[in-house]
DNA sequence: TATTGTTGTATAGCTTGCTATGCAAGTGCT
DNA sequence: AGCACTTGCATAGCAAGCTATACAACAATA
């Protein structure tokens, strides 16, 4: 059988991960927010004053693009990153009150782009593949010290 | 309800991406192959010698991203650009033989990624995942003049 | 035929991902 | 105390996506 890219899976997950971030960063745009700085943003509302390694392990994301995500976030008056007090290495990711500000309407916008794109499937297929997609990362995690999604 | 990473289907279709991609990316570096020239290739080993607005609508991809992509390729000697005798404006995209030559390679690479990281599911789920991800991009496209997937 | 509009590519500049590497702060061993 | 090792973060440099803009070649029309 051979191979086509309507078929393969890698690359029907590439198009559809740029489905959704095009649908993304256009309604996040408005609230000065852009795609990459989400994840973060999720963990610290949850959690402020995370440090860098931990938000790395829960977002398997390599290091550096954390660093350099944070640096970005840092510049757009998101978050302000202060040294650890007893550890010279450990810088500590705190929130400004413009991005505590912005987890309404942020998440808002997410909930409505994931409604939206997803619109073409039924309640049980979006529940499938919503399903599907976690097995697949609990299975192919980057880092194996990371805790389950 | 609240909003989590874990449960939005647009985090979960990056991050998803990002785990074919990471895979694909090692098993065809040896090859002297990337990414992002996969699609292009694709559609090229089918049908040499397409115009680049042809294969800007193939593949959803932005024409100014084409247009990077192909200059690294034609940087990277997989691809020579000639312009079309009857169009001064048209580039024409040709294979090089190195190119035709990793077709076989490179598609067989390809196909083991996406088993291997499928791998944590049932052929059943692996048809399920595969159908719904075509039907979000068929209703999500971003061209509305692009052919069907 | 000259002007005006359209079309196909290219370029500039940004984000978000990656690998590789550097470096300062802590830890442990002798 | 001094040495090597480890750990947490930063930086350099690249790929691959995007928007906005420039530009040359063609098309159409007054």
């Amino acid at each position: 059988m051979e191979f086509t890219k309507d078929h393969s899976q890698g690359y029907l997950a590439n198009h559809v991960a740029r489905i959704f971030a095009r649908g993304l960063t256009a309604r996040i745009k408005p609230l000065g927010l852009t795609t990459g700085t989400f994840p973060a943003l999720l963990e610290l509302w949850e959690t402020d004053g995370m440090t860098q390694k931990q938000l790395v392990a829960k977002l398997d994301i390599e290091q550096a693009t954390m660093a350099n995500t944070l640096a970005r976030m840092e510049r757009d008056g998101l978050i302000i990153r202060k040294k650890d007090a007893s550890d010279g290495r450990v810088q500590r990711v705190w929130l400004t009150e413009r991005a505590r500000a912005l987890r309404g309407p942020a998440t808002a916008a997410a909930m409505d782009e994931n409604a939206d794109s997803l619109a073409c499937l039924t309640e049980d297929e979006q529940q499938q593949f919503t399903t599907l997609m976690q097995k697949i990362i609990a299975a192919n995690r980057y880092r194996a010290d990371a805790p389950p999604e």
